[in-house]
DNA sequence: ACCTGAACACCGTTCAAGT
DNA sequence: ACCTGAACACCGTTCAAGT
């Protein structure tokens, strides 16, 4: 006398499916193809199906974004002096982000909900703790560091210096902006990689200074 | 025999006008409700009307980031250690977008387009220079405070100290989040000034150190 | 020239119906 | 339980028609 209430249906999903659908749809078609009706079609599916895994296109955008950021490696890099240590942990985000471009946009909003982060966020903390941050300070040096990656992140993307907008600096006129006009010349000559790490840079030789203070 | 021709019908907006409708739409309903329909409305004029002046929903968006980006300040400020002049032009920023932070998500793409970007990197620029920035560093500079700016804006409206995700932090485990939960503590008691301010000093003490380089 | 409203091709999401 | 398709209330944008 098995069976007396009828089988649940198994799900024929998992959120990790829906994910890779969504991230190949987005990585062929851009932000602005990220639809539910895609997504479903992707997966063979009807575009109503999603709604049993998800309760929202928000929530899909988060699920999107987790599994971009939980390839972030979070294995804190020994062997290096502490900024160095903070370099490597700041460059794979960099990496992982930097695969999929058109998730970018995403990343701010939906950040929180990533155990990726959270890992990372606890590695560089670690990082932070040997070099003698605690309190306030540590606090202000998580987020510092996670601002400037998202921004600097977004401005590679969204507005490069190999782009357009170099072009016009250049073509400014040289009585307003004879700076920027003079700038755009060096600009030119800044690759992504160059740019990321010596603002990066910058930031690091702050904190050096910052954790000499007192 | 005047008017051999029809009299050309004279517009009846400015794309000044436009964008200030849009602007008090996203301010009162959030970016969401910036749409082509809402602005007509709130115009009181048909929806295609807003198609004589911008081409695009896209266009649109960019009248409304240069209307808020215009409004800082770029004069330089005078009587300051270099550093000190960096800050207040980047604390210009911050006041003048966080009057308006459902534009903030728009910042990144529509950056380039704003005359009062220019302005201001131009005035970054003349103080970066007096510092004794010039070709690559000088551009590293520049990018890497516009960087951190755009990144901390976004923290800093979209997942901010006081909110949840703070809270989310506590309630981390401790055995695989020690730090995070420790720091969650800390956390609670940063301001958004002290925090967006903090960053802003680790940055600014890098750009000493650089400078003193070499 | 400038403005309008209907229409088209999309969206996300609700809901009743199927298995 | 889980999945489906029709339907609803929106979008942005095209186009023909009005003044």
């Amino acid at each position: 006398m098995y069976a007396v209430k009828a089988m649940p249906r198994p799900r024929s999903l998992t959120p990790a499916q829906l994910a890779a659908a969504a991230l190949t749809v987005v990585d062929r078609d851009g932000l602005a193809g990220l639809t539910m009706r895609a997504v479903g079609k992707e997966l063979g599916t009807s575009t109503m199906a999603l709604y049993r895994y998800v309760a929202d296109r928000e929530e899909l955008e988060g699920l999107v974004v987790e599994l971009v950021l939980d390839r972030v490696d979070s294995t804190p890099p020994a062997d290096l002096p502490w900024p160095e240590r903070l370099r490597v942990l700041v460059e794979r985000v960099r990496a992982a982000t930097g695969a999929h471009p058109a998730v970018v946009p995403l990343f701010p909003a939906h950040r929180h909900r990533s155990p990726g982060v959270l890992r990372w966020s606890e590695a560089v903390l670690g990082v932070l703790t040997e070099a003698g941050f605690d309190g306030t300070r540590r606090v202000i040096a998580l987020r510092g560091l996670l601002s400037y990656v998202i921004g600097a992140i977004q401005l590679e993307h969204l507005g490069p210096l190999s782009g357009s907008g170099t072009v016009t600096m250049a073509q400014l006129p040289r009585t307003d902006f004879p700076l920027m006009a003079e700038t755009a010349q060096a600009a030119r000559q800044v690759g992504p990689d160059e740019e990321f790490g010596g603002g990066l840079d910058v930031l690091l030789r702050g904190l050096v200074a910052h954790s000499d203070r007192d």
